[in-house]
RNA sequence: GGGGCUAUGGUGUAGCUUGGUCUAUCAUCACUGGCUUGGGACCAGUAGACCCAGGUUCAAAUCCUGGUAGCCCCA
């Protein structure tokens, strides 16, 4: 076997295969040489564009309009935000231009509520202006200090989040129930990636926030990746920034406001794991850059036939084409065998292979991307059975998925079961719990010392699970208070 | 954040321990020609590399220091 494909195992080398995946699917490209910096290539960033296509479309059905803020953010915004939410990214600073030093230095964006919300405090007057509801997909870049992977840990991001602005907070806490919805429809629906929906814990959410909501998945080593956060912001803010409204009664007063930040990165390096297989990249037939590959079978002593085969991929191709799915017609020189491993690796969903013997039966060869077998079919019937296949692939994908994540969430009542269960799966494990305000934290950290660096994901949201009147937290065996969910993190 | 490992043509590598014969190995990709195609064909030819900056030395891909980048393990 030759280098050319996937090496390793994903079960026995996660890190490994992930790396490997990454740059032989042709996804990124690292050798740009600026750390934490990479090259996003076409097959790559198709997928990318269409998660950004579909939670631009949700998102927008919800009433966001689209605006963008520019790179730099001056220094005595991102102070105030430091003050008053504690948020200390380590941004990179612009003080030069040319061989001239910059008067007033400033910084390349992190996330945006220090750019943003200066103008929203000039943008509202009245609590007619509102609600308002504003987004931006853009790059975002801090200097991360630790070491990177592409597409789970970086210093450039792919960035989408929404800065929402409301005269109450009843109105924000439906906008974070339109958040987990949009997490359910893009993240689950679209992209097969399930998750859980957390609500983090006071000692681990966003400083500037009251609460943070997450929809966190586990990734094939059984660790969790976060793949968005929503922020109830409160006041906090707008008090910080000054964005303040006349009221309907007359008095100013201040904004209530959310945030949500899907992890363009996150998503993607979820759907590379958690869908891949041993063969490379899979991929959900409607995010796939190429859903069907056309391969042509010819021999060089049947050279009439082989002329039928290429007319009849041709006359595939364009008849797929015109249902307007994405295909191409591999005439290349490799041998049949050189391209279904390509393609394969790529995650090309289904494979169409004519040959002398689907001449003869006027049928065609299709191999799906998520099944180990090729059948045949009447070239009459393609356009039905194209679309069977597709579904039958994204139900592969989905039930897989969903296999793998249900597996992986587990039961304890004790510590030494719990330690034992990390140990022996990671994943996701439900105990009972004290507390989730501040004065749980000593709990929470003792636990991250006894599994070796679990932490707590927090409750699930919107249905806290109940705790039996009986159930004792694990660390401190004083009543628990709640259900939380425990995983080691990337 | 801690630890370990690595850097040689486009890609994957041999050489490094013990400096010299390295005018740098092998394979693959690319290009030319021929032949071939049902799960990574074959033959011939062409082209292509020692991460960067210092240092040690008569002599450095090889040893030392620093930088840069990547990978793996653990927080």
């Amino acid at each position: 076997m030759k280098e050319l494909g996937i090496t390793v195992k994903k079960q026995e080398n996660f890190s490994e295969w992930y790396t490997q995946v990454v740059q032989k699917a042709e996804l990124a490209d690292i050798r740009l040489g600026i750390q934490g910096f990479i090259v996003h290539k076409p097959w790559g960033f198709f997928i990318i564009k269409k998660i950004y296509e579909y939670l631009e479309e949700e998102i927008e059905k919800q009433g966001h309009s689209a605006f963008l803020f520019p790179v730099a953010v001056k220094e005595e915004n991102l102070k105030k935000e430091k003050q008053h939410a504690g948020f200390t990214p380590n941004v990179f600073w612009i003080t030069e231009a040319g061989d001239k030093k910059i008067e007033e230095k400033f910084a390349l964006r992190p996330t945006g509520e220090a750019q943003i919300y200066p103008m929203y405090s000039l943008w509202f007057r009245s609590h007619k202006d509102l609600p308002f509801k504003g987004y931006q997909s853009r790059i975002s870049v801090f200097r991360n200090e630790m070491t990177t992977r592409p597409f789970l840990r970086g210093r450039e991001f792919l960035f989408f989040e929404t800065h929402n602005v409301f005269n109450s907070h009843n109105e924000a806490e439906e906008q974070i129930k339109d958040d987990l919805e949009t997490c359910r429809k893009i993240i689950y629906d679209k992209i097969k990636i399930p998750f859980l929906y957390f609500k983090r814990p006071q000692w681990d959410k966003f400083k500037g926030a009251d609460h943070t909501f997450t929809p966190d998945t586990l990734m094939p080593d059984g660790k969790r990746n976060q793949l968005a956060s929503t922020h109830d912001l409160g006041q906090n803010f707008s008090k910080a920034f000054n964005i303040k409204i006349r009221g309907k009664d007359e008095k100013e007063q201040f904004v209530w406001q959310t945030c949500f930040g899907p992890g363009i990165w996150r998503i993607m390096a979820a759907l590379i794991g958690i869908h891949g297989d041993d063969k490379g990249l899979v991929i959900p037939f409607e995010m796939a850059p190429l859903q069907i590959v056309i391969i042509p079978i010819t021999f060089s002593d049947k050279k009439s036939e082989s002329k039928k085969i290429i007319d009849s991929c041709v006359k595939i191709e364009n008849s797929l084409k015109k249902l307007c799915y994405r295909v191409k017609f591999d005439n290349s020189e490799e041998t049949p065998g050189f391209k279904y491993h390509k393609w394969e690796l790529q995650g090309v969903p289904i494979r169409i292979e004519i040959g002398p013997k689907e001449i003869k039966s006027k049928k065609v060869s299709v191999a799906l991307r998520t099944e180990n077998k090729k059948t045949q079919i009447t070239i009459s019937k393609i356009d039905k059975e194209i679309k069977k296949l597709s579904l039958k692939l994204d139900k592969d994908i989905k039930d897989k998925a969903d296999n793998y994540f249900k597996n992986n969430t587990r039961n304890s009542n004790s510590l030494d079961e719990l330690k034992e269960l990390v140990k022996k799966y990671r994943g996701f494990i439900k105990v009972p719990f004290c507390s989730v305000d501040n004065d749980g934290k000593s709990c929470a950290d003792i636990l991250k010392i006894e599994t070796d660096g679990a932490d707590i994901c927090g409750t699930l949201y919107p249905k806290e699970e109940k705790t039996n009147p009986n159930q004792k937290c694990i660390i401190c065996n004083k009543k628990a208070n709640h259900i939380v969910y425990v995983a080691k993190s990337y």
